[in-house]
Formats: C-alpha cells, sequence, structure tokens
DNA sequence: CATGAATGAGGTTTCATTCAT
DNA sequence: GATGAATGAAACCTCATTCAT
C-alpha cells in the first residue's frame, strides 16, 4: 500500500515535470509498446512482449517506470496523438473553406497512416477496447470525446455558414472517425492495402455526403 | 491433441444430430456469452463470467458443450447471423431500387441493434477482435470476408445500372459497415442513444454518397 | 456413498457371477482399452478416448459397467493374460528339458507379441506404470509377483536338476522378462520390427546365461 | 504460441549466459522434480507436486524457470545424465578389455543406482514414458538412441576382435539396459534391495551371455 | 441398461505486480 | 536506477465420477 501509493507519486512527479520530453527509457518502452500492439492487438499486448521488443530483461522494469497498464497505455495515445497534432494541424489549416479541411482531415490521417501504420494502428486498438467499467481510464476517453467534440463543432459551423448542409453533425463525424479507423485497421495487417487511396476515396465520400446540395 | 480434436468430432455429430434447436444448454451458454460479451468485452468474457451468467457451478461445462473458446465465440457469431439474417432479409427484399434496399439494410441494422442490442454488440465485438493470428478462426475470417463481398457485389451491379455513381465500392461498403458498428458499440453502453435516429442518419448520408449526382 | 458402494457391490457380484465370461458390454471397452492404451499409453488412456475407441456415446458408460479406472485396468490384464497363458502353456509343455521350456517361454512370448502386438503393448504399459502407492492396485502387484515366483521356482528346480547353472533366480527371471518387455514395448511403435527373429535372439541369450557349463 | 516460444527464447539466452552452474532455483527445481518422479511416477509428477517439494509457493515458479514440463524433463534427464557421464567413465575406462568393460558399465550403472537411487528412478520413469508422439521430446528420444548406438558400436568392435561371440548387437545392448533400468525402478520403492549384488549377476549374466564360447 | 449432462478437482500457463539486491 | 526472481490470481482445459431421465 505504502510502497504503491508513494511509488505513483513519484511517478505522477516526474510525469508532471518531465513535461512532454519522456524519459529515455520511458520512450523507449512506449515505441515498443506501439509496436507489440500494432502486432498482436490490445489485450495481448502483455508487459512480457513489450519488454522484450523493447530489449528489457524484465517486466518489472515496466512496472517501475508506468503506474500499470492504463498509464502505459495512456502514454500511448498521448504520444500518438502528439505526432498526429503536429502532422495533421498545418495541413488542415492550411485550406479556408470547411469542405477542403475536411478533406485534409481525412487525407491527413490516412497519408499519417501509411507512414506510420504502427502508431495509428495502435491506438485504434486501444480506443475501439475501451470500455466505460476500466477506472483511470474514464476520465481518458472523456478527454477523446472532447476531441471529437471540438471537430463537431467545425461540423456545426459548417453548416451555419452554409457550406455544409443539414445533417446531425455528431452521426457525421462518428461516421467518418470509423471509416477511418477501419481502413487504419486493416492497413495494419494488410501491407498490399493502398491507404492513400482509400483516403481519397473516402474524403470524395464525405464529401459528398456533407456539401450542401 | 487428439483428445480435442476427438471431442471436437463427437459434438460435431451431436451438433448434427440435434436439428435446428440446439441443445438447450448450448443456446443457454450462448445467451450468456452474448450478454457478457456486450458487457465487458470479448477478451474479458472469460468461461468464468460466462458460466456464472448461465447458472453453471462451473466453467468446465462449457468446455463440455464446445470446442473450446473459438467454438463458443463462432456460435455467437452464428447465432446473432442467423437472427439477423431472419430480421434484415424480408424488410431488404420488400424493396426494388438499390437506393431503397441500401437504406433498409443500414435502418434495418439499427432497427434491430434497438431491439437487440446485446446481440449486435455482441458480435461487434467479437469481429473487431478477431485477428488473422489466431488459428481456428481464420477460415471464420473468411466467411464474414465473402458476406461482405456479397454487398459488394450489390453495389456494383447499382453502378452498372446506373442507379448509384462511381465510387470504390469496397471503400464504400467498408465506410458503412463502421459507421453502423460504431453506433452498436456505443449503444451497448449509452441507452439513452437513439438508435434508430442515428440509422436515418446514416441512411440519409450514404444515400448522398452513393446516388448518381 | 451409498450409491458407491452399493453400486460396487453390484458390480463385484456380476462380475463373480459371471466368471470368465463378460458380458458384451465390458468386453467391448476391455477391447477398446486395448488399443487406446497400446496407442497412447496407460496414462493418456483417459475414459473419453476409451469410450471414442468403444463407439460409446459417453465415459458413463465406463463408470457404470467398471469400478473405477483401476477396475478397468485389471480387467485388461486379466484378459490379456487369459490370452497369453491358453497361447503359451500349450507351447511349453510341449518340451520335457527346462532349457526348451525357458526357449519355448520367451519365443511364445514374442511370437504372441507377433500376432497381437496391440494386446501385449498394453499389459506391458500398465505393469511397467503400476505403483505400490495406487490402493486396489497393491493386491493386483502381488498376483503378478506370484506369477513370476512361479517361474522362479522353475529356474530353481532346473538349477537343482543340475541342467541350468548357479545364478540368483529371481535377477536372472526379471531381466527375461524386462528383456522381453522391452521389445514389446518397441513393437507397438515399430511395425517394422522382427519380433520373432528379436525372440530367437533373447532366447539364444538367456540359454547361453543359464545353461550349465 | 507468440509469448511460448519468446519466453522460451529469453530462457536460452540466460541459460547459456549461466556459465555451467544452472540459476539455482532452475537446480533446486530440477532436484525436487527427480525426488517427485521417483516417489509418483512420470504422469503423476504434477507441476504442484514438483513445486512443493522444492519450497515453492505456486507452479507459476515453475513455469518462469522452465519453458513447459518438456523443458523441465528434459532439464532433469539432462542432469542425471551428467552425473552418470562423470561416474561411469572413469570407471569403464579403467579397464582394456571389452568384457572388462561391459562389466565395469553394468556394476557401474548399479552402483550409482545404490547411491542415486532417486536419480536414476527419474530418468527412467521419464524415458520409459517418452512416446514419439510429444512434440518437442521425439528430438531428445533420438539423442538417447544415439547413445545406444555408441554402446552398441562397441558390441561390435567386441565381436570383430574376436572377444564376444555371435549375436545382434542391439538386441543385446537393449536386454542389457533394459534389466538395468528394471533393478532400478524396483531400487526406487524396495529400500531393502541389494542392488550392488544384482548389478554383480547381471554382470556375470551378461558375460556369459557375450563372451566366446 | 443406457444416456449424456453436470460436477469439482486438478493440470499448465500467462499475467501484472512487488521486492530484495 | 536497474534487475530478475517471486507471487498469487485467473485463465482454459481435461478428467473420472455421479445422477436424473
Amino acid at each position: 500500500m505504502q510502497a504503491k501509493n508513494s511509488s505513483a507519486k513519484q511517478k505522477g512527479v516526474r510525469r508532471a515535470g518531465a513535461s512532454f520530453t519522456e524519459t529515455g527509457r520511458r520512450a523507449q518502452i512506449v515505441a515498443a509498446a506501439i509496436e507489440v500492439i500494432a502486432d498482436v492487438g490490445y489485450h495481448r499486448a502483455s508487459f512480457a512482449k513489450i519488454a522484450e521488443r523493447a530489449g528489457l530483461s524484465s517486466t518489472g522494469m515496466i512496472s517501475y517506470h508506468f503506474d500499470g497498464r492504463d498509464d502505459l497505455m495512456r502514454e500511448v495515445v498521448t504520444e500518438v496523438l502528439r505526432l498526429a497534432e503536429g502532422y495533421l494541424r498545418p495541413r488542415i489549416e492550411a485550406h479556408r473553406s470547411y469542405a477542403a479541411r475536411l478533406r485534409a482531415s481525412i487525407e491527413g490521417n490516412l497519408d499519417l497512416c501509411a507512414e506510420y501504420p504502427r502508431h495509428l494502428a495502435a491506438i485504434t486498438e486501444i480506443l475501439v477496447n475501451l470500455r466505460g467499467g476500466e477506472p483511470g481510464m474514464v476520465a481518458f476517453l472523456d478527454t477523446t470525446e472532447a476531441n471529437l467534440a471540438v471537430q463537431v463543432e467545425q461540423l456545426r459551423k459548417a453548416q451555419r455558414a452554409g457550406e455544409f448542409r443539414d445533417f446531425d453533425p455528431w452521426v457525421m463525424m462518428r461516421a467518418i472517425r470509423a471509416a477511418i479507423d477501419d481502413v487504419v485497421r486493416r492497413a495494419a495487417h494488410d501491407p498490399g492495402l493502398d491507404v492513400r487511396a482509400a483516403g481519397r476515396e473516402l474524403a470524395d465520400l464525405f464529401d459528398r455526403a456533407t456539401r450542401s446540395a
């Protein structure tokens, strides 16, 4: 009990102090986790497999650096979101119209998938398998939901601006997200899949679905 | 090895002899499995939880009736597919045009989800978490892929008939499937979600995305 | 308790009344057990495998006819010993000298092995794996030991008659038995083995080892 | 599957790095396994019993140190063979003639059995119960066969040198081996047995059986 | 007599975590 | 910081036996 609490506190402090720049070990473990999750899926990504991939001699090392499996998974998602954010933001903001921005978002996601297939596969695996019941991940799900809300708001603005037609923006946004994630998931195991082409197709698809008549 | 195979043979024989309605216990276990999978997800649906839900005293009972976890999962999927088939086919075949059939398919799926949320949640959980690496489920994945191919062929026919515009039918079909499954997944844990309304929205969405200009 | 005792009593009575002629079911199960034991060995010969081989639909049938695994195994050994007795006795008694009888015994055992490889493999498997610790089989081991004692007595007589030289008859008898059983064991899995030739070699070997200088 | 393989790799590496003396725990587990196998036999030697004998709190510990039951058994055999090799080789090589060497081999085996009855009982239990069907042990059986072939070659040389008479060296070698193993097996459960005396008897027996007329 | 569902014990393995060094 | 042994829970599976039908 005491050990666990103090340990958790320590890590919390360190994590807060380290801000975005992780310690080398943590980053190494996160990278290994991404690989393993992409390979075998969220639930089969055991500490043993991750440690092996990271070149660590024991799983104790992971428990030492992360406050449990959830903490590691959170870090994986955070890491990939950071990567995606840096990649997508400029590509999206390069456009003015909402339609062009939506297209940039969809195609950007899948271009990113083409470049970092394992990263996107990993985050998709995690998010699809998250459940409300897991304590410690609930707050995390809320964050994801909030991210989605931001994009929903963009859809709404486009509708108010007359650029997009009338539709339920939440349903639309989730459909877009689901379609992208589906391609990502398949890309992880089918190297022959033309991810960028699928991105263009999806962009066309949702362009027709959203654009004013 | 040998025991497992021989056991599978035995069960196969018994299943064949049991005509259409399962042994009763089997059906009860499948029903319990559906509940548990919908609740806690594919990987956390242990024999222990399923046995408890089914009112069985031991997990050995499940191993007795099913040739391992994969066999049980296959039965779950088969059962739900049978339910869905019976529900959807008449609703789809009631329409002539491809567009109307596509709408009937999407809305039908989600009407079904409104009536049997746990059933659809369970099958979605299973299919999302299947990986090619699991021996014994590979052939099963192929079946799923074949089912999808049938629907893709419908899209192609609609295109040739001039009813649908030009698009990649595989990408379209997967997007539709992914959007439906996403709603199904959320419905399992958010009882307040208006699944039928989402169905109409998705039908509208994909109607605009597919229909000829 | 009561059920078990009465059941056991029932079987005891039936067995006693049935004398040497078993009921058809029992014989059928014993035959299947012999096959399975020869195939997979004593410990892996589960009721499930035996029932399958016997064409029975459940293992309950075996428990019904036999008072446990030990009882079945005893019956297997008894059955094979009866077979061997009928085969060997005339062949041995056809000879006068102890040396000729010993040779007839060794060669006869392996001729029998050539004709009924599964039967001999089964009994060897059982006897090799018997341990004193198993209650209910102890008395059975004593019987086996008694059988051996009879043969030892023959060796002793031959020594007193001056036909055999001086040696420890127990050690000799066990060496003979062990050598025969080793061939039997190999024959069960190596169909190419010339069992009869090995029998002649062993007969020569032990002839030289026993005969007076 | 994957986990098991990777785990095996890890252990292989560790074992290689541990020079000659094992990790200590491994040796302790092997020692406990020898005791348990000698007591209850190969198939009844469960991880639970071995862990208890080794003073371990859980069977998981054994799975941690060994890549499954087969790996542990291999280690047991290897350990005993190492012991036997060190004991027998000098005793055998102290003699010139083939006859003397054969006697030294037989008597040496049983002297060793008198000193380490459990060790020899354990290895005999394992080898007798091995079957070709067990994957992972097949290669191991081949090794055993190869060891026997070496000794068979010695018999052949003695025959060519005119020291031994004409006989099938394979049959002879197996008979010797079987006779020794039989004594070993009995010694494990009959502390009153004079193993060394039996050794001398067997040496005499096979001396008469092999020596030129 | 026969069936086959049910039971509970016991088997091996994997897992995340803790802790002494 | 780093290591890897130890732990105990939980997973799936097989087994022999019992029992209602």
